[in-house]
DNA sequence: TATCTATTTAGAATTTTTTCGAAATAGGAG
DNA sequence: CTCCTATTTCGAAAAAATTCTAAATAGATA
């Protein structure tokens, strides 16, 4: 929730990778963190936190794994925020910043 | 240049409101740091560099003044990014990240 | 030239973010 | 119940970002 922690949070290239891997299909945190062979499992487990506190991914546990999903709707607030910078279709002003 | 750059360069609620602030009008850098009573010339200094080097904005000299202009382009770099989360129109999956 | 104004750069201090190993939690399997 | 596997949380260390003051730069004006 908030619009400066969403950006914080895909200001990462690592955690803007986790995005990208879940864009495909869900994924268990053990199978994210094999793709990221230079980070602890505990430093993957922070950077999914920081995701899911910006609602870009959500969690749904299945026995003892948990299972992280894309929540695609908050991309389109950023691209909200990007299209008054460029001439934009619809010129609102109203958030923060 | 370099989309990590950029993001990172927008991920800062000061930074983004500088922004917001060039896409009215082009300010000198003493224009845009009067905007912020609780930060010195020399901080704000360090933000316009930053948004410089992510090619955010131009500058441009005259006389004793620097001028900062927005560089409205590079936004549509990010929503095209964000586009391929939102089941977006064309299934583009070529950069970084 | 001497000085004033606008701005940046340098160096250091502070704050925030990232990272890890170890310990804690939770649920499944034997 | 005991052990194993998956994952997070804790506390501390390391790295990166932000901020400041003071000094440097550059151009304008007297």
């Amino acid at each position: 929730m908030g619009f400066s922690e969403t950006m914080k949070a895909i200001s990462d290239p690592q955690r803007r990778h986790m995005l990208t891997l879940l864009k495909q299909e869900r994924l268990s945190a053990g199978e994210i963190v094999q793709h990221f062979p230079s980070l602890s499992a505990a430093t993957v487990s922070y950077h999914l936190s920081l995701l899911k506190k910006a609602s870009l991914i959500t969690e749904s546990k299945y026995k003892n794994f948990i299972y992280y999903e894309l929540n695609a709707s908050v991309f389109e607030e950023i691209m909200l925020w990007c299209a008054q910078f460029t001439g934009g279709t619809d010129e609102n002003q109203n958030e923060a910043d």
